[in-house]
DNA sequence: TTCGACGATATGGTTAGAACATATTTGAGA
DNA sequence: TCTCAAATATGTTCTAACCATATCGTCGAA
């Protein structure tokens, strides 16, 4: 969280081409792509940064509310506006999604299969990547899952840390982050319908099966296994509670 | 491109969580996800939707702004703000991963795995469903491409559009979504490298093998063509320039 | 009558200044 | 040295006005 030096910042040409906020929104993203921000920084007070840029506030504000909207940037009242730092993998906001969701009608089944093809192309690659610190993780929420056969609360926690970990173990940032992407926009329904699971120990076994295949560094397996993981929970969760799921989906943002 | 009925628009409770301009963006977006705001609606006036909501100009504009940022929403001075109506397949926008890419110093090879990796599983999926007029066409595109082997800039525009096709033939638009904004990022590096192709012919017969996988029905066929097409583009993209493959993902904006 | 140009109106974009709310820092007092 | 209250810093919202552009209707010319 370091201050910025206040000299990395140019003032604004009013002749150029786009509108003064797109200027301004330009202006701080090619900071980013140039590194001058980097997470956690800090920027400076709207009253000054609009000075240097030469706007006004409102503009500015403008500008930062765009960044703000995509999640690149956050401010917080009394304290600052920084560049988002994350302590986990990288977030894309979803809400985007959930949005085009709703105005092109997505089915669930649609999103499902999404979730589907993202998570059988990570764990793929994480059949080919994972290092031992991976399959120790791995091994430990399967450990978790069976351990919480009797309380689904629980168990789901270590469900989402193992296709965090799976995610993880696959080396890619940025399928990881279109995959929590999708798996977001489900969760809200999957933490409803869980509490009616039944077969928690087939949905564990088949976890395993995901790590067994890891573990042997077989993609093909990982994928197939992944694969039927998932229908099994797709068709758990529609035939359960298809109502939820359309509510899910219809009014999540 | 209907105007709004005013009296779906309720008056803003100041009392509710977070702040103001939150409020204004959760009742907007709920309007969307109940359907009250369909692609090509028109917004009232500002001045009039800010006395409807209770809230002040700047407020509303700022919610405006934030849903104008992910794409929902696009404001047209003079004429109005719209909800986003896309021609195409709905477009997510790739900028937010374009600067979580600079933020956290996504390689391109990271990118280019992205790719491949919802490419396939697009593949898979158009081999299993693509209707006839999928592969019309798709064979349309590839004709093209042997038609203009010496003139990269046209072959380009069918090697684009012969994707499109199998994300189109794969019925899943938030698959299509999500490899076009990988895509999109690494556009701007591909026109530049295709001036210097010199094997536009064996790329060519490339698409062609997962265009008679796709027409065969044979999901992993196509699957496998895609890939071993994607992998010998990264593999000439990368041999050929790699300054210019980190400048795109660099500067892009 | 029809078509084009011009101007009126509608609408988003920008600025200014002030008052407000919350987070952080400072300093006094125990 | 620690704790808590006041002061300061900083984002949030509001009012009011003016600017820039798009749209649409009217008027005049062909």
């Amino acid at each position: 969280m370091t201050d910025l030096r206040g000299d990395v910042f140019r003032t604004i040409d009013p002749e150029r081409p786009g509108s003064t906020s797109e200027e301004v929104i330009s202006q701080l993203r090619e900071m980013i792509h140039r590194g001058e921000l980097r997470p956690g920084d800090r920027l400076p007070p709207e009253r000054d940064l609009a000075k240097i840029l030469g706007v006004s506030r409102p503009t500015l504000r403008a500008g930062i509310r765009s960044l703000a909207a995509v999640g690149v940037l956050q401010s917080r009242q009394g304290a600052g506006t920084f560049v988002v730092k994350s302590d986990g993998p990288p977030a894309l906001d979803s809400s985007p999604l959930r949005l085009m969701a709703s105005l092109h009608g997505f089915t669930s089944a649609e999103m499902f299969e999404a979730r589907q093809s993202l998570e059988m192309a990570v764990a793929g690659l994480a059949a080919a990547r994972a290092t031992s610190d991976h399959m120790a993780s791995l091994s430990e929420e399967i450990a978790g899952m069976f351990a919480s056969l009797d309380d689904p609360e629980q168990f789901l926690v270590h469900d989402m840390r193992f296709h965090q970990a799976v995610a993880a173990a696959s080396g890619n940032r940025i399928l990881t982050s279109l995959m929590n992407m999708v798996a977001t926009i489900l969760f809200d329904v999957r933490r409803k319908t869980v509490k009616h699971a039944t077969d928690l120990k087939e949905s564990a076994e088949m976890h395993r099966q995901v790590y067994r295949a890891i573990r042997e560094r077989n993609p093909e397996a990982a994928r197939i296994a992944m694969r039927d993981h998932l229908m099994l929970a797709q068709r758990a969760q529609e035939s359960e509670r298809i109502s939820e799921v359309e509510d899910g989906l219809e009014r999540a943002g």
